[in-house]
DNA sequence: GAACAATATGTTATAACATAACGTTTTTTG
DNA sequence: CAAAAAACGTTATGTTATAACATATTGTTC
């Protein structure tokens, strides 16, 4: 697998997590601004949030979180955020989890798969071609035609085996 | 791909699905019998419900269906139902949307990659071994150890290509 | 900058999906 | 049959997500 297949890898505990969301916003600021669209204040704070872990984040959770600096936040508040964001492709949800997480890679929009730890449930994101192209193919002999895919894989991460 | 890993590939409208459930049915009653489990009334209703298309069903729409039959059906008694199921194999869980259809080869355990077709619903089975040595060794070199795999592929069927 | 349109957010209510907890019935086993 | 185990009934509640409509904010045109 080439590396640049790897959208986000499993990190150490100690990485600087600081940096990781510092350079998620950059990105996001980015990927808005260059599709004409407005990262409004809430959708920040809840891309933020969502970017707190390596591991998704459930958006009651978001929720409960964005109450802090606002009170009237209620669950459209939420999801209304969390479709923006899937929309511009600045996170995935998880689907096997009903959780989201941040992208690894939002300069192209792609669907990604996912490696999750069943212990300490962090995730890491792939985009590998060879894994798309192959069940791309698998599907064509059955006459089907695909408009995406959805491949999680749970497991333990390096630092749980 | 061999045609061994296809499960169930789409079919078309004129077959007879009354042979489709009939020998699911048969099927269930042999893998309860090899596991010592129980196939009781309630579980076979609802696995005659999951069963009634090759699309996937829902919880609340089965205990709908139930409740003709049985005025004292509760989100319980759908619930427990399926989990059995699950647990015997007999049905899959589609995560992507919430429902449970049926599984094509009870005899074997597995967990299935299934083909969605986004305009009418239906769902195909494979089980190719390819894809699940693929993703097992592309985890492998992040580190990742696979417990099991989900796979979810989105597109049109041959029917409604 | 006023008028208007478009976008975003607030607000209330409810739909849709799933499980906890405990009591009763049925089945199996000794 | 008695005891234990399994299945089911019942009530309540937890969790996830959206509908519908009001208000506020932002962008555009004149
Ligand atoms: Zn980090
Ligand atoms: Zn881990
Ligand atoms: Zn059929
Ligand atoms: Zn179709």
């Amino acid at each position: 697998m080439s590396v640049e297949s790897v959208l986000i890898p499993f990190k150490n505990q100690q990485h600087n997590h600081e940096s990781c969301i510092k350079s998620a916003l950059a990105d996001a600021e980015a990927a808005c601004s260059k599709a004409g669209m407005r990262l409004t204040k809430i959708r920040r704070q809840v891309f933020e949030l969502v970017w707190s872990s390596h591991a998704p984040v459930k958006a009651y959770d978001i929720l409960a979180q964005l109450h802090q600096e606002n009170p009237r936040a209620a669950p459209p508040t939420v999801y209304r955020a969390l479709d923006f964001l899937l929309s511009v492709g600045l996170v995935h949800r998880i689907e096997s989890l009903n959780a989201y997480i941040g992208c690894g890679d939002p300069s192209q929009p792609h669907i990604g798969q996912f490696l999750i730890c069943e212990a300490c449930g962090a995730v890491a994101e792939m985009n590998a071609q060879k894994i798309t192209r192959l069940l791309r193919k698998q599907a064509e002999q059955l006459g089907f035609k695909t408009v995406n895919q959805l491949v999680e894989i749970r497991g333990l991460c390096p630092q749980c085996t």
